[in-house]
DNA sequence: CGCTTTTGACCAGCGC
DNA sequence: GCGCTGGTCAAAAGCG
């Protein structure tokens, strides 16, 4: 580990692109939101997805924090909370919806469907961006091992982002290698969220994954925390294909990955993402008929009409 | 054999 | 003070 830089490893550009300016808007209550002025150089949207989705129609990328508890069907099985045996036992690594039956059908999802699905208080949100400060010392030694000490402020994770995905498959590829080291219920959801860690040694970034409940085929996946190695996509031969623009960059990584199949979505805005609470700008990544991110085009949109 | 995933349990923080 | 929920751990199982 004498190679670990100190360091956050960034290959990327700064995110003063369109496209990336999106993700450094401060969140409301003061959750470290992304922002390249002011925030440390890590994590770039690149970083994260310059080697990104396998199978994405459009990609809506947001400065905020997942939502979560998104009332929608209380179907999340009936453990009474406890944590919902996604899928049953096929162990099939893609997020399984916890109830049997769905209408997961992508056509009415793919619309603005978005409404009911409620964001809890942003006092949440930074609720559990602390939750993983240190409390002290061993807040727990019982059978299992403590938990992140977390505390009020004690424990600033690096910035959150996160961004929804048409996808079929819940887990991206993002050129890192993730474990999966644990798996929740979401409340009102019935799809579970996946909780992922970088596999590099030192390396603390983690990320969420779950499924929006309002539309079953989008993924929403919040990085948390900043890399600090390379990429192993980008050890490979990948960093060569980056590009100064991150729309570039973020075209290439997609046509790559052979992004190719379309469900028939093209620009996504969702106005409600705004009375959610969520930055009001969005970004809207127009993708081809053919299914290839023809012209990623930065276009963002002011919420739903203020600002 | 090593790594990843699954899964149940535990803990901390917050709301009521 | 209690209950709920989110987040994490760690043992066991599965897989290449």
């Amino acid at each position: 580990m004498s190679g670990e830089s100190s360091e956050p490893y960034r290959h990327d550009f700064p995110f003063h692109d369109d496209l990336f300016s999106v993700f450094s808007q401060k969140e409301p209550d003061g959750l470290q939101g992304f922002d390249p002025q002011t925030a440390p150089p890590f994590m770039s949207f690149g970083d994260y997805l310059h080697g990104s989705t396998t199978d994405c129609s459009s990609l809506v990328a947001q400065g905020f924090d997942a939502p979560r508890s998104q009332p929608c069907d209380p179907v999340v099985g009936g453990d009474g909370g406890k944590n919902a045996p996604a899928g049953g036992g096929d162990g099939m690594t893609p997020v399984t919806p916890n109830f049997s039956a769905s209408s997961s059908s992508t056509e009415e999802a793919g619309d603005e469907d978005w409404g009911p699905c409620k964001v809890d208080q942003p006092k949440q949100e930074v609720q559990e961006e602390e939750k993983h400060a240190p409390p002290g010392g061993e807040g727990r030694d019982k059978s299992k091992k403590a938990n992140k000490p977390r505390k009020n402020g004690e424990r600033q994770r690096g910035p959150r982002f996160a961004f929804m995905t048409k996808s079929e498959v819940d887990h991206l590829e993002d050129g890192y290698r993730w474990r999966k080291y644990g798996q929740k219920a979401v409340k009102n959801s019935p799809y579970p969220r996946s909780y992922y860690r970088c596999t590099a040694p030192k390396c603390n970034v983690k990320k969420r994954v779950e499924r929006s409940c309002q539309d079953p085929t989008t993924v929403i996946t919040t990085y948390e925390g900043q890399h600090t190695h390379h990429s192993p996509a980008s050890l490979r031969g990948g960093a060569h294909l980056l590009s100064p623009s991150p729309t570039t960059n973020l075209r290439r990584s997609l046509l790559l990955q052979q992004v190719s199949r379309i469900g028939g979505s093209a620009g996504y805005t969702n106005p409600n993402t705004y009375h959610a609470g969520l930055p009001p700008l969005l970004p809207q990544l127009h993708v081809a008929d053919h299914g290839l991110l023809q012209d990623v085009v930065p276009s963002f949109t002011h919420g739903s009409s203020h600002r």
